[in-house]
RNA sequence: GGGCCGUUAGCUCAAUUGGCAGAGCAGGGGACUCUUAAUCCCAAGGUUGUAGGUUCGAUUCCUACACGGCCCA
């Protein structure tokens, strides 16, 4: 009968999109129907994929073993032959091809075998052997269920492709792209190589408040929320830097913290809301000291994840001094231009852009990030900073006018800022107060004024040298993403 | 915040000037004991991001919005 118009079936909605879950929600009950728990609690003594793959690497093609092996993973593909069949069995280390038999394994679990889903997670005993075509795989002698998928997997052959699925859905991601594994297990490795690094130089690792009473550390605009209990607001933390210092103070000497911080800025390919950073803070050393550290660290780093990239990171990196790089790149002296008119004029006689409510500061500011930062591919630390850009940092030893700081670059990226740390309180109150004084004038990134850390550097803090370093930069350097994004397994994302 | 691009089946992608919205994978039925993007046969699968507008007719043109990407600030 021909279709007309009125025969069609009703518009489909998401009842129709769903006969692909109803058809493994069948399944399911089928299973259960049989006396199959679709949900077993256990499976003990899984090998990994790659040591099984790895210890006959010299099998002839067509050889059989009887080395038997129990192995787990999920269903990834399946190429039946009627009595036999070859499946797909993925877990983290790798792929191996199973082959089924119907002689083998007895016409109930064989049928039952190939007439899974792709995706359904089972666990394998079987004897490795190479086939003719010379590919390593477990002849299946046995299986079980271990876990009912009841959603189609991504596509066999593509995996996921758009973006804000694999961001949104980073499960999907990971079960069927190899690469987006390797990127985040190599993110693994090179946060434990960074807290190696400094347990091994004799750091003490510690954990300080995320939810904070008083934010600071950082110009930045922190996320706020609530105490119900103590019907008060707290902040997340911007940076660690305030307690790490508390803890120099207390005597720990050489301390470290790896976690998470928040800042409330926009979203871009360099900046996620919440970042992982770590921190770590040296009593008796300074900046220099502290370049040192930063630039073996990250050899370390890029050791560990097996770097491979055309950017050489091995130490000693490029040193420049801030106002050095400003002049060479633009031939604007700061240090000679040091009221806010006269380098705002001295600007805009190079036909250099000047916003007019920028401060000699901003200005700065403006001056690095637009013409000197996209300059430093080769790893390089920007040396002596302005002080009115760092409240936190101590004056330069040879000019008052500076502090001793440096940041350090990559590939045109920032990657560490780091401090020979202001330990005069007086001196540090004077910054406060100065840092009060940019907010009442407008400056949303000024630093709160601290009470109970100032008390703290009048208990007296020996001369320290601080590192931060951006985790998730550091991992983009090391894989070569361009985006944070990839290298966060969990991007933020709108509603 | 601005500009550009994208959003079509569960997934990966097509669709001529504005003229019946297609394929591959996955899923369903069947054949097949060395396949590996297995192959072959059959059937099925759609509110084309959302809301409007233009038109006899919109996946296609216009407006707004949402989400994402890239570039700029």
């Amino acid at each position: 009968m021909a279709a007309t118009e009125d025969d069609r079936p009703a518009a489909p909605s998401g009842e129709e999109t769903s006969v692909l879950l109803a058809a493994r929600r069948q399944k399911l009950e089928r299973l259960r129907a049989d006396g199959i728990e679709p949900f077993p609690h256990e499976y003990d003594g899984v090998v990994a994929i790659a040591d099984v793959k790895s210890a006959h690497e010299a099998l002839q093609d067509g050889e059989e073993t009887e080395d038997v092996y129990r192995v787990a993973g999920r269903l990834a593909a399946r190429r039946g032959q009627g009595k036999a069949a070859f499946l797909d069995l993925v877990d983290r280390s790798g792929r191996i091809q199973l082959h089924a038999r119907v002689d083998v394994l007895g016409r109930e679990a064989f049928d039952r075998l190939i007439s899974l889903d792709l995706g359904d997670l089972i666990g394998v005993d079987g004897a490795i052997f190479r086939t003719r075509r010379g590919e390593l795989s477990l002849r299946v002698d046995g299986w079980t269920l271990l876990a009912k998928s009841l959603r189609p997997p991504p596509e066999k052959h593509h995996g996921v492709q758009d973006v804000e699925l694999r961001y949104r859905h980073r499960e999907l991601d990971l079960m069927s792209s190899p690469e987006a594994r390797d990127l985040f297990l190599t993110r693994a490795r090179i946060v434990s190589a960074v807290r190696r690094f400094l347990d091994d130089a004799g750091f003490v690792e510690v954990e300080t408040p995320v939810l904070q009473p008083l934010y600071g550390g950082a110009n930045a605009r922190p996320f706020t929320t609530h105490h119900n209990a103590l019907d008060r607001e707290l902040y997340l933390r911007i940076a660690t830097e305030l307690y790490l210092k508390r803890l120099i103070v207390g005597g720990l000497e050489k301390v470290y913290e790896i976690g998470k911080d928040f800042r409330n800025e926009g979203i871009s390919h360099k900046h996620n809301p919440e970042f992982t950073m770590v921190e770590f803070y040296e009593a008796y050393a300074d900046y220099e000291d502290m370049a040192e550290r930063t630039e073996r660290l990250v050899a370390a780093a890029a050791d560990a994840a097996g770097y491979a990239g055309e950017i050489d990171l091995a130490p000693p990196w490029r040193r420049e001094t801030l106002a050095g790089s400003i002049l060479s790149r633009t031939g604007i002296d700061i240090m000679a231009a040091t009221e806010r008119d006269q380098l705002a004029a001295a600007m805009a006689e190079k036909g250099l852009r000047v916003p007019p409510d920028d401060t000699w500061a901003q200005l700065v500011d403006e001056l690095v990030s637009k013409h000197v930062e996209p300059t430093l591919i080769e790893p390089t630390f920007l040396l002596d900073y302005p002080v009115e850009l760092s409240p936190f940092a101590k004056r330069h030893r040879d000019d008052p006018r500076l502090v001793e700081r440096f940041e350090a670059y990559v590939n045109g990226m920032e990657i560490a800022n780091a401090f020979s740390e202001l330990n005069d309180p007086d001196e540090q109150r004077r910054r406060f107060e100065q840092q009060r004084r940019d907010a009442e004038a407008g400056d949303e990134e000024a630093q709160p004024y601290d009470e109970s850390f100032l008390q703290a550097l009048e208990q007296g803090m020996p001369p320290t040298g601080g590192v931060g370093v951006g985790i998730d930069r550091l991992v983009m350097l090391l894989t070569g993403r361009r985006s944070i994004r990839e290298v966060v397994l969990f991007p933020a994302m709108r509603d």
